[in-house]
DNA sequence: GCAAGGTCTAAAT
DNA sequence: TAGACCTTGC
C-alpha cells in the first residue's frame, strides 16, 4: 500500500527517464514487486500448485527478462528480497493474508463450476509470493551471478540502506519499485512504473527538497520532516487521523517544521478523535523508517539503517523489537546470502531436495536411473546432486574452475545444509577440475551469444551409465538457456527434457528454465 | 479544498 | 492488488 496517495501529491517532482540513464551504476530492485508481477501470469499455477506444471515457474522468466534487459544497457541489477515481517505491520499483513484466502477460496469455487475465467480473475487476487519462490529465483539469480542480499526484515529499509552507500561500498545509485514507502524510508532516487522497455517514471528526492517556485513546496523539509508527513498521510505501519490525508500531513508539517510541534497541535486540533496511543506509534511508525534493522554485508551484521538517536539509544534490546527483533550474525548472514527462509529459519535446501520425489518414481526416474536432483552453475563452478533410484544413496559433487579455494566454501555451506541427510547415503565429493577445463566466463552482456561448459562426469558415472554436459547460453531473447544432453558410457547422446527424448538440440528459452527447475 | 470512499483498470502472456 | 480517477460530503 505504501504511502496514502504520496504519488499523486509528488505528481510535480515525478519524472519520465529511461533506464540507461543509469548506465554503467548499480541499480537496487524490490524483488518482491517484479515477483508480483511475473506471478500474475501464472497466477493459477501458483495456487494450485500442480505437481510437474512448468508454467508455475513463469514468474522467473519474467524476473530474468527485466534482469538483462537491465544488464543490457549496463546496468548492474542487485535485487532485494524481503525477509520477515516486522510486527508493526502484522495487521497490514493479516488484512492482505485474509483477503488472499478469501479470493481463493472463491477461485477454488468458481473452477468446480467450470468457470476458469472467473477462477483465473480471483487466483490472481489470491497469488502470494512465499519464500520459496523468491528462493527459486535466488538459485537463478547464483547461477547467473547476479548481486541479491535478503534483507533481514523489510527489503525496502535494505534499499535505502544501500542507497545510502557509495557505489565502491556496495551502494547502488538509485531503486526500482512500485512501493511509495521507498521516499519515507529516505532513497535518494526511485524508478516507479518500470516498463519492459526500461521506460520509467523517477522522483529524485534532493531534487524535491532544492526547487522553489513549485507547489508543493517542501522547501524547509529535510528527511525527518518528509518520514514524518508520510507517517501522518497513513502508511502501513500506521493508519492516519481521520481527517488527515497527505495535504493535511504537508501543510501541518509545513508550517510547524517540527514533528513534535506537529503532534501537538494535531492533538489540540483533533482531540478525543486522536487514537489515545497515536503519539507512541507515531514514534515507533517514524522510527522504523529511520532506523530499521538492516543487514550490514561489511560487517555480515544486522545495523540499523541511520543510528539510533538519543532517546532510542538507551533502549534495551526488546524494546527495540519493533524495529525488528536482533539475529545473530550467522542467522543474519545465512538469511542475506538465500540460504534461511526468514520466516521458519529453516534452510531452504529440505524444500529442494526432497524425497518425496524419490519415492514417487516419475517419468524421469523412470527414462534416466540416477536423477539429477539439484544443479547449481556459476561462472566459477558449480554442484550436483546425483541420487539413485536402485540404492537409494545420493552423491553431492563440488566442480570449480576458476578458484580451488571457494569449493571448499561451497562444500562447507552443503554439508551444513544436508546436515538432516548427512548419514551414509550421502557422499560429499570435491571435483576440484584443471584450469583449462574451465569455459568462456559470461560477460554482462545478455544479448551477446555466450557459451559455458561444465564437465561433470565421475561423479555422475559411477552412479549410472549418465554424464551430464551443459551448456548456458545467453540469446537476444534474454534468456538463460540449459540445454542437457545426457551421454551414456557408448558415447550415444540422449536429449532428456523432464522424462522424455526429444531428438533437438535446442529447446526455447521458456522450456529450458522451466526444464532446469522441472529437474529439481 | 480536501478527505474518504467507491469504481475502474492494468499488471503478464 | 494497488494506483488512478471520480463523486460525495464536510
Amino acid at each position: 500500500m505504501g504511502i496514502k496517495d504520496l504519488l499523486r501529491f509528488m505528481k510535480p517532482y515525478v519524472h519520465p527517464i529511461h533506464i540507461n540513464k543509469y548506465a554503467h551504476k548499480r541499480v537496487g530492485i524490490d524483488a518482491y514487486s517484479w515477483l508480483h508481477k511475473g506471478a500474475y501470469s501464472c497466477s493459477m499455477e501458483l495456487c494450485l500448485n500442480t505437481e510437474g506444471d512448468k508454467k508455475k515457474f513463469q514468474y522467473i522468466n519474467y524476473c530474468l527478462h527485466r534482469i538483462n534487459m537491465l544488464r543490457h544497457h549496463n546496468i548492474t541489477p542487485v535485487l532485494v528480497f524481503d525477509g520477515c515481517n516486522i510486527p508493526c505491520k502484522s495487521q497490514t499483513d493479516e488484512h492482505r493474508h485474509s483477503k488472499r484466502k478469501e479470493s481463493r477460496e472463491l477461485a477454488m469455487a468458481k473452477l468446480k463450476q467450470g468457470d476458469t475465467n472467473a477462477a483465473i480473475e480471483m487466483f490472481q487476487r489470491a497469488v502470494s509470493i512465499t519464500p520459496l519462490m523468491a528462493y527459486q529465483l535466488i538459485q537463478v539469480l547464483r547461477s547467473e551471478n547476479i548481486e541479491f542480499v535478503v534483507a533481514p526484515y523489510e527489503a525496502d529499509a535494505q534499499l535505502a540502506y544501500l542507497s545510502s552507500l557509495d557505489a565502491d561500498k556496495g551502494g547502488i545509485a538509485a531503486v526500482i519499485s512500485e512501493d511509495s514507502d521507498l521516499l519515507a524510508y529516505g532513497c535518494t532516487s526511485v524508478i516507479f512504473k518500470m516498463d519492459r522497455y526500461g521506460n520509467g517514471e523517477e522522483i529524485v528526492i534532493d531534487k524535491v527538497f532544492d526547487s522553489a517556485g513549485r507547489l508543493p513546496s517542501f522547501l524547509h523539509f529535510n528527511k525527518e520532516l518528509f518520514t514524518g508527513m508520510c507517517v501522518l498521510a497513513g502508511c502501513d505501519f500506521l493508519p492516519s487521523v481521520p481527517g488527515i490525508g497527505i495535504g493535511k500531513a504537508h501543510a501541518l508539517v509545513s508550517k510547524y517544521r517540527n514533528l513534535d510541534r506537529v503532534l501537538s497541535a494535531l492533538k489540540f486540533e483533533k482531540g478525543d478523535q486522536m487514537p489515545k496511543d497515536y503519539l507512541t506509534s507515531f514514534k515507533e511508525a517514524l522510527a522504523v523508517f529511520q532506523h530499521a534493522r538492516i543487514y550490514d554485508a561489511d560487517s555480515k551484521k544486522l545495523k540499523h539503517l541511520t543510528p539510533l538517536g538519543e532517546t532510542l539509544v538507551h533502549y534495551s534490546g526488546e524494546e527495540l523489537d519493533f524495529l525488528g527483533p536482533e539475529l545473530s550474525s550467522s542467522q543474519a548472514s545465512a538469511i542475506a546470502e538465500g540460504l534461511l527462509d526468514p520466516c521458519t529459519m529453516k534452510a531452504f535446501n529440505k524444500l529442494l531436495v526432497c524425497d518425496d520425489q524419490l519415492k514417487k518414481p516419475t517419468a524421469v526416474n523412470n527414462a534416466v536411473p540416477n536423477r539429477i536432483l539439484k544443479k547449481e552453475t556459476t561462472t566459477e563452478g558449480c554442484f550436483t546432486i546425483v541420487s539413485s533410484c536402485k540404492t537409494g544413496t545420493k552423491k553431492i559433487a563440488v566442480v570449480n574452475k576458476t578458484k580451488p579455494d571457494s569449493s571448499f566454501e561451497l562444500l562447507s555451506n552443503l554439508k551444513q545444509l544436508i546436515s538432516p541427510l548427512n548419514d551414509n547415503s550421502v557422499n560429499i565429493v570435491d571435483r576440484t577440475i584443471p584450469a583449462k577445463r574451465s569455459s568462456v566466463v559470461p560477460n554482462s552482456n545478455p544479448f551477446k551469444r555466450l557459451k559455458q561448459t561444465v564437465v561433470i562426469d565421475d561423479c555422475a558415472s559411477e552412479y549410472s551409465e549418465v554424464t551430464e554436459v551443459e551448456h548456458l547460453e545467453m540469446t537476444p531473447d534474454s534468456q538463460k538457456s540449459v540445454e542437457s544432453k545426457f551421454v551414456n558410457k557408448t558415447g550415444v547422446k540422449k536429449m532428456v527434457t523432464s522424462g522424455k527424448k526429444v531428438e533437438s538440440k535446442s529447446e526455447s528459452n521458456k522450456n529450458t528454465i522451466l526444464n532446469f527447475f522441472s529437474r529439481v
